[in-house]
DNA sequence: TAGACATTCAACCATTTGGTTGACGATCCC
DNA sequence: GGGATCGTCAACCAAATGGTTGAATGTCTA
């Protein structure tokens, strides 16, 4: 179940879920943090993680009462593997990615 | 709308989406070509194809009464390089395609 | 012109999704 | 011990999703 595409591409298709991946990207967080730019409650949040979790996107370790949040590439890689098998683009248009990541940011919080 | 990451990733968590994808890769096909092989009627495969389209995954066009499809590698693209901002899993893949697209021009017959 | 064929539309249904709130179980620290 | 903090659970809700069926539209062909 987890690492599958259906799960991860569900995972990814939600605004809330790319941002904290982008956020983690950063730095490991924990999950009081990594609520904290976003408008919605904490337990909303709870949720995108365990999607993200479940999606193997992420993982989360408990030390003491705070759960850390980290990045966890392979699942990502599944996919992006999956999406180069369609190989029919050429690989990295920067300019194409330049335009895209404008409109993502529009649409991020903070 | 169309070439939203939202759009696209949501398009591709659908199974029954990204064998559609995967059958284009092979060939333009007519809407009720793609429905044959799936044990689910017509409109719903319409339906599905219309998510593709609205994705900008595939394109549609009517010639008579048979409407084609056909891949749009652009919007995959555009989730591919994303995925890429990532790019804590080997670039590898995207370089080492990158290299083989070349040795591949250079030898191939016009 | 009358079917037959290709596809979508419209209404409907069950399930999933993304959010809320309030209560709860751990854990830290005074 | 007791209060603050971290995070999840449970119940609930509105909206979106993925499917159905039957009627409708448009086009080819005999």
């Amino acid at each position: 179940m987890a690492n599958s595409l259906d799960t991860i591409f569900a995972a990814l298709a939600d605004p809330t879920r790319r941002a904290i991946l982008s956020m983690l990207l950063e730095d490991d967080m924990a999950v009081t943090d990594v609520a904290e730019p976003f408008e919605m409650s904490l337990a909303a949040i709870s949720k995108h993680l365990m999607i993200l979790t479940r999606a193997g996107l992420i993982a989360q370790e408990k030390r003491g009462r705070v759960k850390w949040c980290k990045l966890e590439p392979d699942a990502m890689k599944n996919a992006s593997v999956w999406m180069q098998g369609f190989g029919q683009f050429e690989p990295v248009n920067l300019d194409a990615f330049e335009r895209f990541l404008v409109t993502e940011l529009d649409t991020a919080p903070e």
